[in-house]
DNA sequence: CCAACATATTGACACCTGTCGATGTCTGAT
DNA sequence: ATCAGACATCGACAGGTGTCAATATGTTGG
């Protein structure tokens, strides 16, 4: 099997993350570098990365745009931009509850991405 | 001025790759963001990942410009632009042989990169 | 129903970036 | 010395991106 071990109901995330081969691995294709960059591209944006740290280390695991707002020191419009970016590209999950907005990492969607750029073979053994 | 002596230093890559903590340990502060933004935003790019892709697939690790235009299909200063931010990030080294100039992965450099964006506590020096 | 609030969307703006043609620079060979 | 070839740099252009003010949407409480 190529890979998703066990994934009962994470697929989105898994599916933007294995969107090719590990870079190592073989010669991308211009396909499937499109998609790689434009994963890449989601988080290579500092406001971005500092959401992502944001949420990433939270007790309770989620943060609401307001304190995101307040952390970042970027407007309202501003975050809910960066956001909405992370959640298209499959990191990020929403869930709203009453007025506010709460968002939380996709579990494995960053892991995934970190190991399509490792040049050591990992994880799943690659017999050629 | 332009005289970079041929150092054979493999610090700058490691240098700018652990610019920061990884994501999941703390919240980056603004100056981390920026520095870790600005590595990411040179692998986010469809040709510099096949270029990466490409250099880290060859048995000898090493790829000229030439090769590169032909795979890619792109012109050549395009392809020179792209080499040279990938080794002024410190993902490549560059090393001109007669005419020919051949690029090679900077050993470590892709995979520490990958370290800061996994949140599972992974290898990585663990000082303090 | 209405007011207050948190968030998302829109529109506009300045800035950055990928691309290529033209040109410069350096090396190896005739 | 001169020429050809590989590569880097420059200048210019189109397209993408981050930012915010203004506005729209939707929810809670009175």
């Amino acid at each position: 099997m190529t890979t998703v071990p066990t994934a009962p109901t994470l697929l989105p995330v898994l599916d933007a993350a294995s969107c090719c081969e590990p870079i190592a691995r073989a010669p991308l294709a211009a396909d499937q570098a499109d998609q790689l960059a434009r994963l890449l591209k989601a988080i290579a944006d500092p406001a971005r990365l500092r959401l992502l740290s944001l949420v990433a280390t939270q007790d309770d695991g989620e943060v609401c745009t307001c304190d995101a707002t307040d952390v970042l020191g970027l407007a309202q419009p501003t975050v809910s931009h960066h956001f909405k970016v992370l959640v298209d590209a499959g990191l990020l999950t929403r869930e709203k509850r009453g007025v506010w907005a709460y968002y939380a990492l996709v579990p494995g969607a960053l892991d995934a991405l970190a190991g399509l750029l490792t040049t050591t073979t990992a994880t799943t053994t690659g017999p050629r």
